[in-house]
DNA sequence: TCAGTAAATTAGTCTAGACTAAATATATTA
DNA sequence: TAATATATTTAGTCTAGACTAATTTACTGA
């Protein structure tokens, strides 16, 4: 009953694509995913089966309350991802959107929550989340470095200056 | 010239068994691999065809420098994602394992190279790191509770008065 | 309303990577 | 050294998921 990447990829961009148009066509698939027509035919025939859209030939594509479940957590995944790559490790967007549209099929549930307690912890706690700026040595060294305690912050300051 | 996930497994098996034994047979592999034997015989003949391994048919397996080389790169994102998962998210090791045997094909090695600065960072600065114990907040804040400042800290301390 | 265009589907092909069953090579041991 | 057991390979099959080319359906504007 588990979807493969692939498909999971099609139900996402069907819901984000229905996020902004209430109603997806084959053809906004095929490009958002870079494939061709008939792969979407194909994957929209599966995903038809296994109930999580509704779709007849010919017609547009919305999501059942089952595939929307489903979706709603494969975009869940995606934001995390997203976010702790720009925000944590200080990923330009372009790849962090990558990295996340190839994990997010694959870490499970349980992981993906731990990725927001951390996430959380680190903008929120005291010990380091006051010196949270967004991408972390790179930027939070620069507000760190005020008390001049940290030897990692000391390397990197002696490095900057440097370059 | 790009190695599928599959032949990466591969190669990173053949190279795990050679670090223990000097050489691999193919039944090591499938073993490690939970593969039949003739898919084995399948990958040995493309891994050979593309210089990566040394192997005639029904003797043993050795690597090639180049393939030594690839190896030793998929292995190390293996350990680098394993650490992540289990010494900052606090991941039990079998699951970290599981994650970071396949994210470890798909992450470039850039975003690789800012997860080592992060837990090289996490690990070394005054500001977190001195807190470090092995799993972020559940064990960190712990230490970092000491001088009572923290918001989440309080929170996960409430909460674990009460469980 | 009908002709032309755009969108979607059908039909058929290809590849990677798994599998089983059968054949062959190697190793072991009586 | 012959017999047997084990390892490996060959041959052939299957599936997922992509593709192109050809066909069919739906839409739009004169």
């Amino acid at each position: 009953m588990k979807l493969s990447s692939s498909l999971e990829d099609y139900l996402e961009a069907i819901y984000n694509v229905i996020k902004v148009k209430t109603a997806a066509r084959a053809t906004d698939i095929a490009k958002i995913l870079n494939v061709a027509n008939p792969s979407v035919t194909n994957a929209l025939q599966i995903l038809v089966d296994r109930g999580l859209i509704n779709h007849v030939p010919y017609d547009i594509i919305t999501l059942t309350a089952e595939g929307t479940k489903i979706a709603e957590r494969i975009a869940w995944k995606h934001e995390v991802f997203r976010d702790f790559f720009t925000k944590v490790l200080a990923i330009d967007s372009d790849t962090a959107n990558k990295c996340a549209c190839s994990i997010e099929h694959i870490i499970p549930d349980e992981v993906v929550e731990r990725f927001i307690q951390y996430l959380d912890f680190e903008r929120r706690c005291e010990y380091g989340g006051k010196r949270w700026v967004e991408g972390f040595g790179f930027k939070r060294n620069a507000v760190a470095n005020e008390n001049d305690e940290c030897e990692v912050c000391k390397d990197r300051q002696e490095k900057d200056a440097r370059s």
